[in-house]
RNA sequence: GGGCCUGUGGCGGAAUCGGCAGACGCGGCGGACUUAAAAUCCGCUUGGGGGUGACCCCAGUGAGGGUUCGAGUCCCUCCAGGCCCA
């Protein structure tokens, strides 16, 4: 058929010439060639063509959200890193577990709604068609036969059922886990059962307490005081106890509202104030939410951590995003009449204000206290004002700092703040410090009241430099506080004794003794002991050998950097030091905080002494004292919420749950679900103040029935009018749990069949999931959190579900940047001479790297590139950028270098006039040895996700093959499976040619022989003094004596040592030799 | 401000365990084929210097210092860029 093309093709191309046009035609056939013939389709166990002497292997991509813009080239990015190594493993003979669906519940699917008035799903599901037809064009051998789609109603019924799983889950702190630490999630009604057993009790607050852990305080005096049993409560107590302790429950938070959007949104979608998604203002809102308790599993996120094969990088964001601190909660007794004292009791101790720090070892630098505006102090201070309080004053400000988001109160310049009147007691120092009111400190976070230490937090100490308040320092930086203590327990007459008359002499006796004791170590208690030494050492010169420093007998240089340390503290003379040192203040001095960790200084009284404690056993110590006193107690704190995990919006899992009357809520039963997602008139959000889920809308589903809705008939008379939830799940669910999915997408009487699963996640979790690092925190935190629920019950068997984990770098683009660094569209640029000017004005600009962006018109459409230049050469392109993980430039001109390569791969099999094999019957061992080294660097590469080098080695092969004389059917035959993993279309289209049974994707990966991969005989290079003068001819395994013989022998070599000593030779066997001589 | 990562030819990058820096590709230069061009093929391509030549010498992995027989690789300080958290 191509002697019919046009006389001018005919004398230019040859007739079967690996072209663009035949790249495609190749590429389309094959693709429906193994979707007809189910190539990809991995049985699971219990199917036909299951074969269980195999190992599996479980790939995951994160699942694309579809938008309707398509594909982008960062997409198939990891797609086809993944590809590349599952059929590597299918050839190698693994159970190759490769998946691909769709993460389709999402907003801006409902915000086109809202535009045009046509359904999301109809949207979404055109969006889909499109998505799998760009992957498939690619030629990603997915098992297809496993796709779903979150938003399918078979898939959100699972969904729904383990958001059950957990409403009907608390988490029991007493009890041993899987994992083999405390704390699981356990069925609620095990609670019950303790609860009744009298084993769980309940404390002032409310809180679950196992019984023995009750706290008796000696300020409230009693054992059990506050704590009730089960059989103490009503039913209605007994319900808030309950729906208190689930890990989905009802919670009273205040949300991130944002108007614009119709929805709350979550912490992590909440970015300087403004909305993730669009950018609109958000504001703090109260309103009852489905949370997640994932804070009760902050242990074990943590701990988790550390088995998982993740990038560094990844784990130290989870770590920091959960935040783990051990600090303490304190009470400090408010100085208030009697009469205030009972209305303060609902937190803590009567009469007490408690907070949370991380830092109760500055407890004594704490010289006034802070509550949130909103307080119930400041309400209770402006209803009974006491004698300081300035009741209009603070009516204003509490006032005035409701009206401002949290993200403004807490970057203000400026920190404002009005005393409210009230005194509390610093327990550790028993003075009576002021309580203020400022907007500093928010009431959602910890206790809404802080302890401030102005000292050693930089917002204490801008508000208490503003207010006029005791700044006092309690920590020093360990080099400082030999300082403060010779402050307290130097005399001058002893100091100016040892250099009598000179000006200056003072400073060197305390550089010395800096030097002395922080050299040594030296304990405070024997600092005493110390200064004696130096002091009467320094009055006898001989005591050391004098040096140069103005003819004192100062030893070494040690002395000399203290001696810089002790100057930059600026003490104008000995008076000012020891009226200073002994007073801490450098703070002051400094005009700022200091948050480091450090020793304590000025840090005692009559029980408890942290002085020269280092900060971590200061903790320890103010702890224990604070515990033994009933004053406070040492608690652990998480950074991290608990999971708001309602939203406002249509476009996602409807709740199963249904409130009656009275606003109690009621299960949907497992039978009953799926619950469905009706269909809507409009999708218009309601904007207002005054949060309103857009699901409010459909009002014949939302009034239903407790039977109608599914609700266990003993749970609720069927007949009893409820109304469902309106709120839906956030864009995260779905992908909490899609890769256990996959294991068996069709099941239909669980999540994934036990066999299935038990198979593909089995106890250590997917074997490799790859995915963009922008989800380093949220959703595999999310994820996490999810499975360990499921494991906690014993639905899975892993602790963990993703192993190991990889991300691939960002694909970027060119941009050009002004001399002002203002960037300029690419199209709006043209090259002059070896620079680039910008068309309109003929300002120079400079080429950089950029991300892809619609506003700098340098985004690539993978179609475009897929017509002119193929799939494979796609493929090999993206992997050949660089290493995986590496963020990249994408340069549309490299592509020829991966065009040309499968140029020569294809004339180097077919003849490009006739289309015939064009293998040599002459085995060339060059050849051959060339085959085996590339054959055995491809395997291990691609294992390594090193596929740029892979493809490197195939080009070299493929080079030297071609320069040598061509290839032998049989090496055609081995280099084809080697390639096919990263080009497969072209080689299914080689291999078949060879005559070989269809397809090369399921063929065995060729082995290799390890002899062939090193020579008999090795250059080695011959270093003199660490610089190659020579190179010597040695046998690969010659030993370390030979390769020195021939070194020394060696002419050249003989030269540069001529006239030299040899003092040592260094062999490396194999390697290298290196001749010290000199 | 704190944490993490990165920095190698004109460009993308290689050097996997401390052992010949620059594999491979792009671009560039030269040549073959061609009436010519494209495509294709072959050769050269870190910089500087020397040699008719095979080759030889010097410098060189952001800057400076250190450890080592030997450092792109390890340690310290600094600079620049990126990401994350404030």
């Amino acid at each position: 058929m191509a002697e019919s093309s046009t006389p001018s093709q005919a004398s230019s191309t040859p007739a079967h010439r690996y072209t663009p046009e035949f790249a495609g035609e190749i590429e389309t056939r094959w693709q429906a060639w193994w979707d007809a013939h189910d190539t990809f389709r991995q049985p699971n166990p219990g199917d036909d063509g299951f074969d269980a002497d195999r190992p599996k292997f479980y790939c995951l991509d994160m699942f694309p959200y579809p938008s309707g813009a398509g594909l982008h080239v960062g997409h198939p990015e990891g797609y086809t890193a993944t590809d590349i190594l599952c059929r590597m493993k299918m050839m190698q003979g693994f159970n190759v577990l490769h998946p691909m669906g769709w993460d389709a519940f999402g907003l801006p699917a409902e915000q086109y709604a809202i535009q045009t008035g046509v359904h999301p799903a109809i949207t979404t599901k055109r969006a889909i068609d499109n998505f799998r037809r760009q992957l498939k064009r690619f030629g990603f051998g997915y098992d297809w036969s496993r796709e779903f789609a979150t938003i399918d109603p078979d898939y959100y019924k699972w969904t729904q059922w383990i958001w059950l799983q957990a409403y009907n889950s608390w988490f029991d702190d007493s009890v041993a886990n899987r994992e083999g630490t405390t704390g699981a999630a356990r069925p609620i009604a095990e609670l019950i059962k303790k609860l009744a057993d009298e084993r769980v009790l309940i404390g002032p607050g409310g809180e679950l307490v196992h019984a023995g852990l009750e706290r008796s305080t000696e300020s409230v005096g009693g054992h059990r005081v506050g704590y009730r049993t089960w059989s103490e409560l009503g039913d209605d107590e007994r319900e808030a106890v309950i729906d208190n302790a689930r890990l989905a429950y009802l919670g009273e938070q205040t949300v991130n509202w944002c108007p614009k959007l119709g929805t709350a949104l979550a912490n992590e979608e909440v970015i300087d104030g403004r909305s993730e998604r669009g950018g609109f203002p958000v504001y703090r809102k109260p309103l009852r939410q489905w949370m997640f308790r994932i804070t009760a599993f902050g242990d074990r996120l943590l701990k988790g951590l550390e088995g998982l094969d993740w990038p560094t990088s990844t784990v130290t964001m989870q770590r920091e995003w959960i935040g783990r601190s051990e600090g303490a909660e304190i009470d400090f007794e408010l100085d208030v009449p009697e009469a205030m004292v009972e209305a303060l009791s609902s937190d803590g101790a009567p009469g007490a204000l408690r907070v949370y720090t991380t830092r109760p070892d500055t407890l004594f630098g704490a010289t006034y206290m802070v509550v949130a505006p909103e307080h119930p102090l400041v309400a209770l201070a402006l209803s009974s004002p006491l004698a300081e309080t300035d009741a209009e004053a603070l009516r204003a400000y509490v006032h005035e700092a409701s009206s401002r988001s949290d993200v403004d109160r807490q970057e203000a310049k400026k920190k404002t703040g009005v005393f409210t009147g009230v005194y509390a007691i610093n327990p550790a120092t028993g003075e009576r410090i002021p309580v203020w009111t400022a907007d500093y400190v928010l009431m959602g976070y910890g206790t809404g009241a802080i302890m401030a230490v102005p000292a050693h937090d930089q917002r204490d100490f801008e508000f208490a430099q503003a207010y006029g308040i005791d700044i006092r320092d309690v920590v020093y930086p360990s080099p400082l506080f030999p300082l403060w203590w010779l402050g307290n327990h130097a005399t001058r007459e002893q100091i100016e004794s040892v250099y009598p008359g000179d000006q200056d002499g003072w400073r060197v006796v305390l550089a010395d003794f800096l030097g002395y004791v922080t050299g040594r170590g030296t304990p405070i208690a024997e600092y005493p002991e110390a200064m004696k030494l130096i002091l009467t050492r320094r009055r006898t010169p001989s005591a050391g050998p004098a040096d140069a420093h103005e003819g004192r007998a100062i030893r070494g240089a040690v002395v000399e950097s203290w001696l810089d340390t002790i100057r930059d503290m600026k003490y104008a003379s000995i008076g000012d030091f020891l009226e200073r040192a002994g007073q801490p203040r450098r703070s002051v001095r400094l005009g700022e905080a200091d948050s480091d960790h450090g020793i304590n200084v000025a840090s005692a009284n009559d029980e408890v002494s942290l002085n020269g404690l280092r900060t971590p056993e200061a903790k320890k110590r103010i702890i224990e004292w604070l515990e033994k006193k009933g004053l406070g107690r040492g608690k652990v704190n998480f950074k991290l919420r608990d999971w708001l995990f309602s939203r406002q919006r249509y476009w996602g899992e409807p709740f199963p749950i249904v409130f009656d009357e009275l606003g109690r809520h009621y299960p949907v039963r497992e039978d009953a679900l799926p619950v469905v997602l009706p269909e809507m008139a409009d999708y218009q959000p309601i904007e207002s103040d005054d949060p309103t889920p857009l699901l409010g809308k459909a009002t014949d589903w939302i009034a239903t029935t407790a039977g109608e809705a599914g609700v266990d008939p003993d749970l609720l008379d069927p007949e009893t009018p409820v109304r469902r939830e309106a709120n839906t799940m956030p864009g995260w669910a779905g992908s909490c749990w899609y890769y256990l999915r996959y294991c068996s997408p069709q099941e239909g009487d669980r999540f994934a069949s036990t066999e299935a699963e038990r198979y593909w996640i089995g106890e250590n979790g997917v074997d490799l999931y790859v995915g963009g690092a922008e989800h380093a925190v949220l959703h595999l935190l999310y994820a996490r959190f999810w499975h360990k629920i499921l494991f906690d019950l014993g639905h899975v068997e892993s602790p963990e579900p993703f192993r190991k984990l990889f991300h691939q770098g960002l694909i970027l683009s060119h941009a050009f940047q002004r001399g002002d660094k203002s960037l300029v569209p690419v199209d709006e640029v043209e090259q002059r001479g070896d620079g680039f000017v910008e068309t309109a004005t003929g300002e120079a600009v400079s080429q950089i790297v950029a991300k892809m962006s619609k506003s700098l018109r340098n985004v690539v459409n993978p179609d475009d590139i897929i017509r002119e230049f193929g799939a494979d050469c796609f493929r090999l392109y993206e992997m050949y950028m660089g290493p995986l993980d590496a963020s990249k430039p994408w340069a549309t001109k490299d592509m020829v270098g991966l065009q040309r390569f499968l140029q020569r791969a294809w004339r180097l099999a077919i003849d490009e006039e006739t289309g015939e094999l064009a293998t040599t019957d002459d085995h060339l061992e060059t050849v051959e040895k060339q085959l085996h080294r590339t054959i055995a660097k491809v395997g291990e590469d691609v294992e390594r996700l090193a596929f740029n080098t892979a493809i490197a080695s195939m080009i070299e092969f493929v080079n030297t093959a071609s320069k040598e004389g061509g290839v032998t059917v049989d090496q055609l035959d081995r280099f084809t499976r080697i390639l096919a993993p990263f080009a497969p279309h072209i080689a299914e289209e080689i291999w078949l040619r060879l005559g070989r049974g269809a397809p090369v994707s399921r063929a065995p990966w060729p082995s290799f022989d390890p002899s062939m991969l090193s020579d008999d005989t090795v250059e080695v290079p011959v270093q003199v003094l660490g610089k190659v003068r020579s190179k010597i001819m040695v046998r690969a395994d010659a030993d370390a004596k030979t390769m020195e013989a021939a070194a020394l022998a060696d002419e050249k070599i003989q030269q540069f040592i001529d006239g030299k000593t040899v003092r040592k030779v260094i062999v490396v066997p194999g390697r290298l030799v290196n001749i010290v001589a000199n």
